[in-house]
DNA sequence: ACACTGCCCTGCGAGC
DNA sequence: TGCTCGCAGGGCAGTG
């Protein structure tokens, strides 16, 4: 499940060798819904000629800049893969579209579950994310003051305020769960009920979280892999995510990890390490 | 504006 | 062993 940090190691994999290179041709397969509404001729019409200048992320979208100042953005959803690959190389299992470089390689995309996307925009495709996106947790202007502001008054519960790309952009299910554990804040606690000591640690976490993974070059479950092929090692380093349907034990305190159904996805967290009742902590 | 639900999609692991 | 079933969940549309 690419979140930020994989979408950012992709990005970081690829670009040294995608950038400068020149488009000369389209391959998509049967799923022609990858490339969203547009005909697989309009795409290649777009696209073939065109020198890619650029690649950047803003959440978890990957865009990719053209010479002409259009672009592509990429959303990997769940099980989405770009990678780079030979020419001759065989198929990416479910893979739904190759872009022919210039230099022998294909950059391939592929999907078991098809929710992801390759869609051209005629412009900056950072333009159309501006108003769904929030700021970035790892830059600057992410702050603590910042994120208390957003988290004023609201009721829902904060992991699935966490989950809101319009309020920050790039975390998902498991750097959530990560991020609250390391704050010690349980996932129900309704996100303006937080104290400012704690949006501190929780804005200090999902850093530290995100940070350290991308440093992991991500997580691997199962099909995440980077621009070559080459899967993370994060999944390592997690403390609770995954771990507390298993009822696998807290490795801080011992305690058997749970788990919660918030907003229709399963939040795992320690029922020591993170009380729902603020007056016993 | 906010909170919440259903939808998309399919390989795989659990359970029988 | 072979089968069925439900889980995994990001973004978006739609509802109240």
């Amino acid at each position: 499940m690419p979140e930020l940090p994989e979408v950012e190691t992709v990005r970081r994999s690829l670009e040294p060798i995608v950038v400068g290179r020149t488009i000369i041709d389209l391959d998509v397969g049967s799923f022609a819904s990858v490339l969203g509404t547009i005909s697989f001729d309009h795409a290649r019409a777009a696209l073939v000629g065109r020198r890619l200048t650029g690649i950047r992320r803003r959440g978890k979208f990957l865009l990719i800049d053209l010479d002409d100042e259009s672009g592509i953005e990429v959303h990997l959803r769940m099980t989405g893969q770009l990678e780079v690959a030979d020419r001759g190389a065989p198929p990416l299992r479910f893979q739904h579209l190759a872009i022919l470089l210039n230099n022998g390689l294909d950059l391939r995309f592929a999907d078991q579950r098809k929710f992801g996307r390759v869609i051209i925009h005629d412009g900056d495709p950072a333009l159309a994310l501006k108003s769904k996106l929030g700021p970035e947790p790892l830059e600057t202007d992410f702050t603590s003051s910042y994120f208390q502001g957003v988290l004023r008054g609201r009721t829902a519960a904060i992991k699935s305020l966490l989950l809101d790309q319009r309020l920050v952009a790039g975390i998902g299910n498991i750097y959530a769960d990560e991020a609250l554990f390391l704050a010690r804040i349980h996932p129900q606690r309704p996100g303006g009920s937080l104290a400012a000591v704690e949006v501190d640690a929780l804005v200090s976490a999902m850093r530290d979280v995100l940070g350290s993974a991308i440093d992991q070059r991500g997580t691997t479950f199962r099909s995440y892999r980077d621009g070559t092929g080459q899967a993370g090692e994060n999944q390592h380093r997690l403390n609770v995510y995954g771990r507390g349907r298993r009822g696998e034990p807290c490795f801080r305190c011992g305690t058997p990890l749970a788990y919660l159904v918030i907003g229709q996805r399963t939040s795992h967290f320690c029922p020591e390490c993170q009380p729902l009742e603020i007056e016993s902590r």
